[in-house]
Parts: structure tokens; sequence; C-alpha cells
RNA sequence: CGGGGCAUGGCGCAGUCUGGUAGCGCGGUAGUUUUGGGUACUACAGGUCGCAGGUUCGAAUCCUGCUGCCCCGACCA
């Protein structure tokens, strides 16, 4: 892509509305643009970071096992008030009426829907498990949206929803989604610990929020120091071995990790003290075990090995994209702009062409572009008139993990400048071997 | 939902108290200049001063009502 023709609108200051660093970076950057209170259009910058999120959600989500499906935004209210949650869930809700005066929502969440879709077609246990999800735009009116996409009220959310014969099945696909979660987010390149967090009317400990450390995080979080040294489970992981899931999430919840609000002082102070570490988190990942919550009053029932009816055990799991977007951006930026991880990074590298119209400049940037494409990689080269200080702001801004710069003196001596976005390390290379840099050969 | 604040060109702001031809910086366009960390100069374009009423010879400015947005708190993925 060449940023001549691309539709980036950088804003050079600081939007006064944006309180958080990811926020500001995230309007500075021409990622999003605020089109009402909490609610944002994603401009093509920002929506490729989106994409590459849902993609790496999307792929973990379906290596569990988990199937995709794409259900509605708008809800009919008949089907919330088989849960009686159409009154409890309040003004949050964005309640709609369509020409017929029918009540309409704009789903919340899909509970109800998926259970609905369940029991239409499901009957016996043979069916199960079962494990649906779908990545959908929801809203939530929230009182007060803020920091961005961070809160906003229309967000995105991957949410999956397991169907099991019993809570010792429910609790294998509930271990499959902690699994699944652990790697998703390392590879979005964020460190994420999973806290004990309310657990509802069932009681127990199936549910846990996915939390990740910034600096700049919005809730105070007590952890173990040694949960950031664990192994994350890795790609070849057995979803279907129960026991050998079931080893990974005790390891995984044996030591002591709470958000404020769960914060055991006592229990904490049991932790070594070279062990504690208090930090700033956000959460990225809620996942739940609810049992027979929806199952009973909807009567998703399944017939089991005895032919006896019974309702199905489910649990729910969230990811929420468009907060992650924010949340990476949190955790990595610097005083310059973002610093994108690899796999959430809009493209792979910058480009930058010094002196546009000098040909030796335009025909090394066209090669270096040419190879990176041939090779899967999705360069932004930089071929505007600007002068070299606006695109050196600019590249760390918008925080491409490389920048290839191409200017005349360089070139003089057959060389190209690469920098690393992260340690703003720099090295002068040749042309061959900035390629092989970037494509890691 | 309580408390506070803001609304003037794409962005950031001054002007409002004390009514009298709407300004500044950034950005944009054209040109000159410059050429490896947001270059300098010149010119130009761009605004129903959030909306609706009212007071007045005259309203961005005073009065009334409304709307939108932001911040703190309570709440939440």
């Amino acid at each position: 892509m060449h940023l001549s023709r691309y539709f980036l609108p950088i804003l050079r200051e600081t939007p006064k509305d944006a309180e958080i660093v990811s926020h500001r970076l995230m309007l500075r950057a021409g990622m999003v643009r605020q089109e009402s209170a909490g609610i944002y259009a994603w401009l093509p910058f920002g929506h490729r970071a989106l994409a590459k999120i849902t993609a790496v959600v999307r792929q973990e989500q379906d290596r569990s096992g988990a199937l995709e499906l794409l259900m509605p935004t708008i809800q009919s209210a008949e089907l919330w008030r088989e849960s009686g949650r159409y009154d409890a869930y309040g003004k949050e809700m964005l309640r709609i009426s369509d020409r017929h005066e029918r009540e309409m929502l704009f789903g919340p969440t899909n509970e109800e829907m998926i259970t609905e879709i369940f029991r239409a077609s499901v009957r016996s246990y043979k069916h199960l498990p079962l494990n649906l999800y779908h990545i959908q735009w929801k809203f939530r009116d929230e009182v007060r949206p803020r920091f961005g996409t961070m809160r906003s009220r229309e967000f995105l959310m991957k949410d999956a929803y397991s169907f099991d014969l019993d809570q010792e099945g429910a609790r294998h696909s509930y271990n499959k989604m902690f699994v699944a979660y652990l790697r998703t987010f390392e590879r979005l390149g964020l460190k994420s610990i999973p806290m004990r967090a309310e657990s509802g009317p069932i009681g127990g400990d199936m549910s846990h929020e996915f939390i990740i450390l910034a600096s700049t995080g919005e809730s105070e979080v007590y952890c173990h120091r040694d949960y950031l040294d664990f192994p994350v489970p890795g790609p070849g992981t057995n979803f279907d071995d129960a026991n050998a899931l079931e080893n990974i999430v005790s390891k995984w919840t044996s030591l002591y990790a709470a958000t404020s609000e769960k914060h055991d002082r006592d229990a904490f102070a049991a932790v070594p003290k070279d062990k504690q570490v208090t930090a700033r988190g956000i959460e990225v990942g809620h996942i739940f075990y609810f049992g027979t919550k929806y199952s009973e009053p909807m009567k998703a029932v399944v017939a089991g090995p005895d032919g006896t009816e019974r309702p199905v055990h489910m649990g729910s799991y969230g990811i929420g994209p468009s907060r992650l977007v924010a949340a990476v951006i949190e955790a990595s930026h610097d005083e310059a702009g973002i610093i994108w991880p690899e796999a959430v990074a809009p493209f792979d590298a910058s480009i930058l062409n010094l002196r546009p119209g000098d040909s030796a400049c335009d025909v090394a940037c066209e090669e270096i572009e040419r190879a990176l494409v041939a090779k899967g990689k999705e360069p932004l080269v930089d071929d505007t008139e600007e002068r070299p200080g606006a695109k050196f702001a600019t590249a760390d801004l918008i925080g491409l993990p490389w920048q290839v710069i191409v200017g005349p003196k360089g070139l003089g001596q057959g060389q190209v400048e690469m920098k690393r976005r992260a340690t703003g390390e720099r090295s002068s290379v040749s042309m061959e071997d900035a390629l092989r840099m970037l494509v890691g050969a």
C-alpha cells in the first residue's frame, strides 16, 4: 500500500476529549472516529488492526473445536421474556420497536438466542459437546461510555456458548476455552493472567476474568510473580484430552491472582514478599459456567443415555476485540506512538521514501515493496511529499514493527536503514539484508 | 443516575464579563525555499459562532428553553 493513496487522517495535535493514551493514539493515528458517545467508526488503519485481532481469536476458537456462526444484532423481546431477562436487564439494553410496534432490542449478549437455536435442533446427548461462537457487534447503553473503544456502547465481541450433558462435561468445555484464551492473548503479544471472578448463582470455581497487565490499566490487580513466567500451552495442545487440560487449568489457577474487587489481603500476604506483584490491568476476556440458568426456563433439554430428558449445562465465553485494540496499545506504546506487536500490526513495515521523485529512492522502495509482497508481507510505503522529519514522526506514531528508511545518502553506499520500532535499534544494511530481516529468512 | 464543565473553520483555542464588520496556531491548497527527526516565507480557500425562541437599531457576546459532548463518582466486556 502506498500512503499517498491510503486514508490515514493523522492528527498532529491531541484531541482534548481523549483522556487515556490508547484513545489519544487511536485518534491521532487515524484509526477511529467517534460518531456519537461510545460509538465509533473504524477507519482503514484501525479496521486492519481489528481484523488482525479477530483473525487470531477465530483461529484459536476453531482450534479448540468451537464452531463459528453468526447471529443477528437485532433480537426480539419475546426471547428475553422467556428467560426473564427482558425486565431484569434494565436500561443498559437498547430497546427499539419496528413499524408494527413489535418490541425489539439491539443485543447486548446472546444467551437467549443461542439457547433457542440449540433447542430447535439438538435433542440427544450424542450431539454433545457443542460449542458455538460468533463475532458480532453488541450494544450496551452504558450510562457513561469512556476511554474510547475500551469502554464503548457499541463494541465487537466474540461470544462462545458451550452445551454439555452434565457438569463434568461442562468443565471440560470450560477448560477448552480457558486454554484457548491463554493462547489467544499470548499470540496477540499480551501477558494475560486468569483471575477468579464472581461465579454467579451456580457457585463453584468456574468463572475467570482474563486480565492483561498494562501500566495504564483501568484497575489494580494483585498476583503471584510466577504467573508471569508460566508457559502458555502450545499449538499442538490436544483439546480432547480432558485430563491434560485440567492439569493446565489447575496450574494456571494454583497461585494467588485477584482484581481489586476480589482482593483478599490475608491471602495475598501469604504469598512470599518477593513474589508479590501489584500492577494495573485490563480485563480482556471473561469465561463462566452457568449451568442450566437458561436451558431450564427456555426448555433446552436433551435425552441422556438413559433416555430421560434433562436441561443442558451451558457456559459462555467472551472476548472483546474492539476493546483489545485499545488494550494492546495501552500495553505497548511510548512517547512517540504505538508499538504494534507483530500479530496485530495493521501492516508489517513502513518503507520511508525520504525523497520521492529521486529515481534511485523510488526504484529501491519499489523493489523492497515488491519483494515483501511476494513473500506475503504487507508493507506501507510512505511516498508522500512530506519532509523526512514528518515521515519519521508519522512512522513512529503508527508504530509498525519495522521501518525501512530509504534515502539518497544511504543508497549512495548501497544501503538502507532498518529501524526496529519496539527498541529504537537502527542499523544500515544492504537491501538484501534488509529483506532477510523483514521476512525472517 | 448524582456532581462539574464545554459547544466559535478538519484539530487545538482566543473573543463572551463590558453587545458594534469573527480572530490566532496547527492542518489544507498554490508557489518559493528546504532536504535524514514535524523547515521558513508569501498568498489563497475554509465558519448558519450547537439548535430554537426572546431582548435590542444591532447578539458569538445578554435572557429562556432544548440538544450534543466531555470529566469525577456509582456501574460494567
